[in-house]
DNA sequence: ATGGTTGGAGCCCAA
């Protein structure tokens, strides 16, 4: 089985603990982390190898911020989407697998614009990095390789993946704009994983810090993992880790899983 | 409820 984990940590400085006590406990074959709010030179790369995993990191100071902690060495490594296309905020990269016995597979971790709100210069940006990150597909990838993109896409798909879809109507996160975005990218040949195996409304990755949202359940789910038809085809489970939400100091996201059947 | 909480920076910004 290979496991892989998305999840949004807030800071890895603050999170730090709860990270090593994850990987301990889940034993992810790769950890997909966004927001690390630190820039390479701060990153706890001596506690991530002194666990057992290989860490490829796209840091940035204060924002943003994204890794890849893997079992295995990482190959063609890359960040953000190359050329003229460029962005300055570190948000994106893949890196190749090769677990023994398989076909090597690209795995991809994202943390896609927030976009503030409806209209906003940050809400175009985050329209315009959406059809950046299709295009990042059309030029270097075919739907029928093995791929999983995960990430914190501040996107929540359909309205089952919000708490109370009229008062969200047309609001961030959950905009037809927004949602066109993302199937733009999914009609590349993409799969959610998570809702292969769940059907439910009320199934959320992330619950704002305030007014008690977690215990009333009032959250998104944003932190997705999509694959390409080869490995969503044997994607076995799918979990969201909302234990990991819960106790001192967690993240105002929680992780999400998914395994997969390699062979 | 145009509120509220968290994190990193540095006396506010982003989420």
């Amino acid at each position: 089985m290979f496991k892989i984990v998305t999840w949004n940590v807030n800071s890895i400085g603050v999170r730090l603990s709860r990270l090593l006590a994850f990987l301990d406990r889940e034993k992810p074959d790769v950890l997909c982390l966004q927001e690390l709010k630190c820039d390479d030179a701060k990153f706890p790369a001596g506690e991530i190898e002194a666990a057992g995993y290989h860490a490829a990191v796209f840091g940035q100071k204060t924002y943003n911020g994204v890794a890849l902690l893997s079992r295995l060495p990482p190959e063609n490594i890359q960040r953000n989407f190359g050329g003229k296309d460029d962005d300055p905020a570190s948000r994106f990269i893949s890196a190749r697998y090769s677990p023994p016995g398989s076909e090597p597979l690209t795995v991809m971790c994202a943390y896609c614009p927030n976009g503030q709100s409806l209209g906003s210069e940050k809400f175009a940006y985050k329209m315009d990095w959406f059809a950046r990150l299709r295009r990042h597909f059309d030029a270097n990838y075919q739907k029928s390789d093995r791929i999983v993109i995960t990430g914190d896409f501040n996107i929540a798909p359909e309205d089952r993946d919000v708490w109370d879809p009229v008062a969200w109507k047309e609001h961030i996160h959950c905009s037809s704009g927004e949602r066109a975005a993302l199937a733009e990218v999914v009609g590349f040949g993409l799969y959610d994983t998570f809702r292969l195996h769940h059907k439910d409304a009320g199934l959320f990755s992330w619950w704002d810090y305030r007014e008690l949202s977690f215990q009333q359940n009032k959250g998104l789910r944003i932190d997705l993992i999509y694959a390409t038809r080869p490995l969503a085809g044997v994607c076995v489970r799918t979990q969201i880790d909302r234990n990991e939400r819960k106790g001192e100091k967690p993240s105002d996201h929680a992780p999400v899983i998914a395994e997969f059947k390699l062979s």
